[in-house]
DNA sequence: GGTAGTAGCCTAGCCACGTTAGGCAAACCA
DNA sequence: TGGTTTGCCTAACGTGGCTAGGCTACTACC
């Protein structure tokens, strides 16, 4: 009996490439401890369960993309970031589907406060000071934001696009364009 | 063995119900049988298999929305008819999780071109009329409102707005105040 | 360097779910 | 009235999630 030498960060990281090529919901506990080449039962002294396995997916695909972004955002301003940032974004989306699709599960208050989720919303409204929005603006343009993005690439991911000859590269580049505009332009109340 | 009056028709419907309650993850076609008092391999006289059941679930759901916008886009233009979509969009979305997210899986091309999502393109379209935009432009707007649409209701519905006071009501409100700015006034390229 | 503890893995076994194959009975139709 | 179809059944197999309890290899400490 050789040990397999498993251990929660090395199950985590192998069930985020897991869920990047073969999709989240297929990644179960018995594929990876046939990835392991281990008995199921063995993992439950790792992890809690199935359902702690995604969160720590979730966790690990939040704090790579939140580097990712602040890597993207280092040093620009205005629509400069703003590109960066949606940029970032969609890229580690269409290069991670499973990990991003980790990220939508709904985590608990406690767990989503001491993620790196935190670290999104802050550079989300660094962004925003470059078109000096005041609140409540820049809470309703932060979700508006996030919300575009998040669509777009959910949609684009789930083949959405694919109905209208026009690339989604093209629409979403002018969609950055629209939201700039918008934003150094937001309607008064 | 009184009969118990399974129909396709009447499956899907307790399908899509049941995914309202307990979401759509957990709609399986043992919980489908137990809920008409018949065994689960009786249900495949019905359906062919679960993904089956799935895609006539999302079927169902994209008509009953294409219905609700298109009632709700009666008589009216411009703003106010980009308001009445969204809002009738978002009021679905949120009565019925379970359908929503059925409503999301990856139809095969001939499906989806059979579908109402037809219709839900050309009465997305049809608001565009209001801002006098033309290809490109016409599509990439038309992936914009979508994306906006449905990226606000989904981080909503997995509680991604919990963790500031303002209510998601008002930026949503907000967020068509500023759709409908853009579109009036969409960037040159 | 022996030995106690514990960490890492295993087998066995349970339950839920998806799906197929083949059987029987109720409803319909001639 | 008898045959056909339709609707449901039981039986069975495979996959997956998870628990309980046991054995073994490493670790630490005397």
């Amino acid at each position: 009996m050789a040990r397999a030498g498993v251990t929660v960060e090395r199950l985590t990281l192998a069930a985020a490439e897991l869920a990047d090529e073969i999709g989240m919901a297929n990644v179960t506990v018995a594929a990876l401890a046939r990835h392991f080449g281990v008995k199921d039962a063995s993992l439950y002294f790792h992890i809690r369960n199935g359902q702690d396995l995604r969160v720590r997916v979730a966790l690990l695909a939040l704090g790579e993309l939140a580097d990712r972004v602040a890597a993207a955002l280092a040093g620009r301003a205005g629509k400069d970031a703003l590109v960066a940032f949606a940029n970032a974004y969609r890229d580690y989306a269409r290069r991670h589907p499973g990990r991003y699709a980790a990220m939508q599960i709904d985590l608990d208050p406690e767990t989503a406060a001491a993620s790196a989720g935190v670290r999104h919303a802050e550079m989300t409204r660094a962004i925003l000071r470059g078109y000096r929005l005041s609140e409540p603006d820049q809470t309703d343009a932060v979700r508006m934001m996030h919300s575009t993005f998040h669509g777009f690439v959910s949609l684009e991911t789930t083949g959405g696009f694919r109905h209208t000859p026009r690339t989604a590269d093209d629409s979403w580049s002018r969609t950055l364009d629209a939201l700039d505009a918008v934003l150094s332009n937001w309607p008064p109340a």
